[in-house]
DNA sequence: TGTTCATTTGAACAACTGTTCATATTTAAC
DNA sequence: GTTAAATATGAACAGTTGTTCAAATGAACA
């Protein structure tokens, strides 16, 4: 977005203050934007369903979405900086499982949306 | 995502099958990324953060992210179609608000994890 | 040590996304 | 009708993203 500001004449200044004072901090801002941008793919977000019922291996993910174990360790690596999923290693195998509460809380949120306003 | 399956010995389907048993239609999954999708542009997000404080036209958002109008209305067209937004014509000014509650409940969710797990 | 398997990582490439710019609408006022 | 203002839309372009492919770890076991 550039820095270009519209002429308009009948800016709404007092609702503008009031948005400004309950904004929230920038950087938790974009961090929530991050968070949503992730669960955005319909492959990682599928990982993340899966995950909500059960702790899974790289594999069992792989087969289950249909993708390559490449490309799923490559997901999980980014799910897994944003905090969304933990993981532990057992010999050779990395089993993954949701890191906390608010992720399965979002999906439910959204897919009660999505039925919802089914079109 | 490839159709590639991984040879994996260690499968564990009994997992795999719970998974499969509470996995939600495919076209709710697809509905619920889109709007994650959508939520997860830092732009997009400050436009829904910013209504569900306050209910604005066009110009009023294209000032308080810092965009051209132009930009914004693409945003708020794509956040309309998804059933996010909802928008009401008061002569020449088009004003915006939240369609409904899921969307401030998703927000609130992110915020929470994004403070809780700053690095 | 050498081998095998699960997972990870890096680079490259195709596909997607958001902005910009120019051009339409739509409505009100003259 | 004309003009002006707010919003909407279409095409094109730059930046980002997810996958693939090849190669590299890390761990068990002979």
């Amino acid at each position: 977005m550039s820095d270009e500001v519209c002429q308009c004449t009948v800016l709404h200044q007092d609702r503008l203050d009031r948005v400004q004072a309950v904004f929230p901090g920038l950087e938790d801002l974009l961090g929530a934007a991050e968070v949503f941008r992730l669960l955005g793919d319909p492959g990682r977000l599928r990982i993340i369903q899966a995950l909500a019922t059960e702790e899974l291996c790289v594999c069992d993910l792989a087969t289950f979405v249909g993708a390559s174990s490449s490309a799923v360790s490559h997901q999980l690596r980014l799910l897994k900086q944003a905090r969304l999923v933990r993981n532990r290693r057992e010999g050779k195998v990395v089993y993954y499982r949701l890191d906390d509460g608010h992720v399965t809380a979002m999906v439910v949120t959204a897919l009660d949306h999505a039925r919802e306003r089914k079109s």
